[in-house]
DNA sequence: GTTCCTGCAAATCCTTTGCAAGTTC
DNA sequence: GAACTTGCAAAGGATTTGCAGGAAC
């Protein structure tokens, strides 16, 4: 099932790599399967860690790289929470937005038609035109809120 | 006008300081001067440069505790623009958003109470509590798509 | 006088870059 | 074999911190 589900990347990041005279590499499979395998919102130093346990020989600075070509690829994108980065898989996943709890971390994804539709008539309003956004909420989660004990 | 303008704000950072035993000083009052009066939206490096210009003796570092201080006393916000962290008034100002143009870098503010309700009914519905929320919009300003020379 | 402030330099933190050695095609 | 990759160490850029001297109260 993960393995079906990483398929489709995997083809892609390959082509991506052929496409532009780049070579494959154990690390860049190690990372990318990692990165596929992985929860969401993943920091670099996260991944970096997760994929150390596999390939002890894997150097941070070739997780930048690559995660750097994972987002060219279309296969991750860039979020940033509190002043970290993190990334989560992008492709065939349908815009969406976050929801982020300060006291657990927890990061839950929303989409909502009718926010997209007037951020599109404020737009107009003012003749900009909207090439992408970042929209997070952040606040506390239901279980956060039943069980104040936060952890900061 | 300015000087009335920035007034409540001045008392608000005088009460702030002596409510935490902290002390004026000729710098602190120069950085509040400064932000007060300049346009919206700067970033620490241009803030120190205008404050520079007026008192060659204060440091980078100066300006930034102060600034730390204005976010804490309620004066200033933080928000975040292509990685860089930009400071804005927030006394008595309303909550508000930015649309960012890509191509010239200004900064519009826009306020959706339809938005504003929409996240809280989404956010109901998987019992999260807001307690603030980042939303910047980028894309071209009406201007920038007329005369399509970008700046970048 | 005590406590707080300031600027400088040094230290962090995160990310990128130069380079010599190792891989892929 | 030519071109690309890698990891390390060093360099960068932004922000913070230690500290000795100076200012405010």
């Amino acid at each position: 099932m993960a393995q079906t589900a990483g398929r489709a990347e995997r083809e892609v990041f390959s082509s991506y790599l052929v496409k532009h005279g780049l070579k494959r590499s154990d690390q860049r499979e190690a990372i990318l399967d990692v990165f596929l395998r992985s929860e969401q919102h993943l920091s670099v130093d996260d991944l970096y860690r997760l994929v150390k346990r596999r390939r002890s020989d894997v150097g941070r600075t070739t997780v930048y790289r690559t995660l750097k070509l994972l987002q060219a690829a279309g296969l991750a994108s860039e979020l940033e929470v509190g002043g970290e980065s993190r990334f989560e898989r992008e492709y065939n996943r349908a815009h969406h937005d976050h929801f982020i709890c300060q006291s657990c971390g927890s990061i839950f994804e929303f989409v909502s038609p009718d926010i997209e539709r007037i951020q599109e008539e404020v737009a107009a309003g003012i003749g900009f035109t909207i090439e992408g956004h970042r929209h997070q909420i952040h606040g506390r989660c239901s279980k956060c809120v039943a069980a104040p004990r936060a952890r900061n």
